[in-house]
DNA sequence: CACCATATGGAGCCGCGGTTCCGCTTGTAA
DNA sequence: TTACAAGCGGAACCGCGGCTCCATATGGTG
């Protein structure tokens, strides 16, 4: 298990590089073969680094949950709960909507052991708390109610090219969760 | 065009029956095959019926819609318009709940054209003017409200096999669409 | 250098599942 | 009862796409 070679870890950066555009774009079910004609790399390389497309994707999975964990950081950082809280919500919509095999994998499979994994469902959990502490949040809402709501997202953004139409989800979801 | 043999409408009629548990167990990526075997008729038959999977999966998701119309109507005759919308949402995601196929379907692909051409559009516009006008609904609420709703809804129920996820997230985009 | 473990490319394999094809059966109308 | 158009069954076809295999190339080490 000694470190990677240097061309070898050269092509698993490109390769994750060009998996992450060729599936944002065109979402998960696009081809092994593109990406490897986009990381200039033939398909055997890509295979060497990921054992199946499953596990490339999962890698960017990752990479995106992480990032959205990054947001949540910034999120506690702030004084109002709520408003912290409907702003995280919306920057991670806009990720989202920006990358087609994340929605698929948020809607068709439940990630929420990668959200407690990388921290992020303990963050969201913290910031929810301290919403429904000062009574913005309403008080029966848990982080599963995250994980609803985006599967639905993902779904959304996939099925209805239109901004307008996962705003307007992310709008309603927002409202179902504030305190009545 | 003559009307069909005897045999043969008797066939169509139990491939529509077999397709409709099969694609409700299974979701929307059962096989033919499997519609065929349990309409105890040949892929071919199935074939002679439907040119196609997709269009049989359409003549299902069709009858899914004639029903939901149905029940729209009869939430028309009722006093409460708030009480008849949402009792209308909670059936018609409760027949979601027991269909992967029709799930699938919404969820990938938008119906909305289905959904005016069967009627349904209509009738939920009525419905939902009627609880604006009582102030019970949010004003700015449209009937692509609900697209972008079922959207979300057939997604959750596919990922989450927990009946408590849809139900949850029924409630929370009921309470974002009332009025404030 | 020389050597070899590590890494690469990409043609080809393989299973899957939608669809077709055609020899046979059956309902029906004369 | 016969004739034939309509209908049927299911083996086989075929394109697709994930994955494998191996002859070849290359970075790093002594």
């Amino acid at each position: 298990m000694r470190p990677l070679r240097a061309d070898a870890r050269r092509n698993r950066e490109r390769i994750l590089e060009a998996a992450k555009s060729v599936f944002a774009d065109q979402g998960a079910d696009a081809q092994i073969d593109d990406v490897a004609r986009r990381a200039k790399v033939g398909v055997g390389t890509v295979y060497r680094h990921f054992p199946t497309k499953d596990a490339l994707l999962d890698a960017l999975v990752r990479q995106r949950f992480d990032q959205i964990t990054q947001l949540a950081d910034a999120a506690l950082e702030r004084d109002d709960a709520w408003d912290a809280f409907r702003d995280l919500v919306w920057r991670s919509a806009e990720l989202n909507a920006l990358d087609r095999g994340f929605c698929d994998a948020i809607a068709h499979h439940d990630q929420s052991a990668v959200a407690v994994e990388c921290g992020l469902t303990g963050r969201v959990a913290e910031l929810m708390a301290r919403a429904q502490a000062d009574g913005t949040m309403r008080a029966d809402a848990s982080t599963e109610d995250i994980g609803v709501m985006m599967v639905g997202l993902g779904s959304v953004v996939r099925t209805i090219p239109a901004p307008a139409a996962w705003r307007r989800y992310v709008t309603l979801m927002l409202d179902g969760l504030r305190a009545s």
